[in-house]
DNA sequence: TATATTTGCAACCAAATTAGTTACACTTAT
DNA sequence: ATAAGTGTAACTAATTTGGTTGCAAATATA
């Protein structure tokens, strides 16, 4: 789920930054090193999720939803996790013999698993689509050799 | 990396409950419904990780390298991430052109994200295999209709 | 000592996941 | 009309992972 994560955040932080125009799959994919494909097919997860919204035809391409600092991490992250709900779903071992065991095991394993898990959605909660977007542009001029990259860094670069 | 951290617990547990009798793989994967070589696989991350030692020969089997309330849950999950350090690791995103954005955008989720990390992991470091044999063996007599189930079920359930 | 038990390990197979890619129908601005 | 884009299906290749077999090495026990 890493790089999915990693390109979906991407993705929100480029348009978050590019507020109001329709960005194409295109430049998205070639701001993230990724195939046009592969982000719509992302995209397609993020709509379904309601962060995103797409508009089709020419000078279409994908918008933020909501704006910026209502979309948190935790958005993205429980977007990203369709098939398979929790970090820890224990789901997967067979229930076997030994009365049951398996399945008592699962569950305790489950309860006492969500309290872990609890803490890293909390966490993630906690940021923001905007702060990274913010972040990331008090950081893009220093960190880039590009002339004119100083004070108008944030609508030099295209994320 | 469900299925893995759920088996080594459940190993772990397994090894809790029966202290200091080298458990072999056969049972260990029989309680946990998988195959012996899968838990010996297992039992060598383990091993390697310094939780467990391991008695060749005759009679040989696994044992809890330390007291079971000296393990966390976080230990296991660290030895469970050998080949990718990092639940985050946004590593694997190619940098690409534009002024090294990606470079910049993995920096930048990594500090972010490492937050939430970090609250995960306290979670799990607060959660030891002991507690988890325990409300184990607390759990098992009531959800199982084995017949005898019920004072001695700690000694009872082959778990 | 001989035998049975058990780990350690390598090799291989099958299934699942995933990124990348191509192709094409459909929609929409100009 | 045409060009620009999305949505989606299909296919490939790589990676991961669990299961399985086979065998050498170690060790308790008779």
């Amino acid at each position: 789920m890493n790089t999915r994560f990693a390109v979906a955040t991407h993705i929100l932080a480029f348009l978050a930054h590019s507020a109001g125009q329709p960005v194409s799959s295109e430049v998205l994919a070639g701001s993230a090193g990724t195939h046009p494909v592969v982000v719509r097919r992302l995209m397609g997860t993020l709509r379904n999720a309601g962060l995103v919204r797409t508009q089709l035809g020419a000078g279409g391409g994908a918008l933020l939803a909501r704006a910026s600092d209502c979309i948190s991490l935790l958005d993205v992250y429980e977007a990203m996790q369709e098939p398979e709900p929790d970090l820890f779903a224990v789901g997967s071992t067979k229930p076997n013999a030994h009365c049951n065991l398996g399945r008592v095991m699962q569950h305790t394993l489950e309860d006492l698993l969500g309290s872990a898990e609890q803490a890293m959605r909390q966490a993630l909660a906690a940021i923001s689509v905007a702060q990274l977007a913010q972040e990331l542009a008090s950081r893009l001029p220093a960190d880039c050799g590009c002339p004119g990259a100083t004070a108008d860094a944030a609508t030099h670069h295209s994320l």
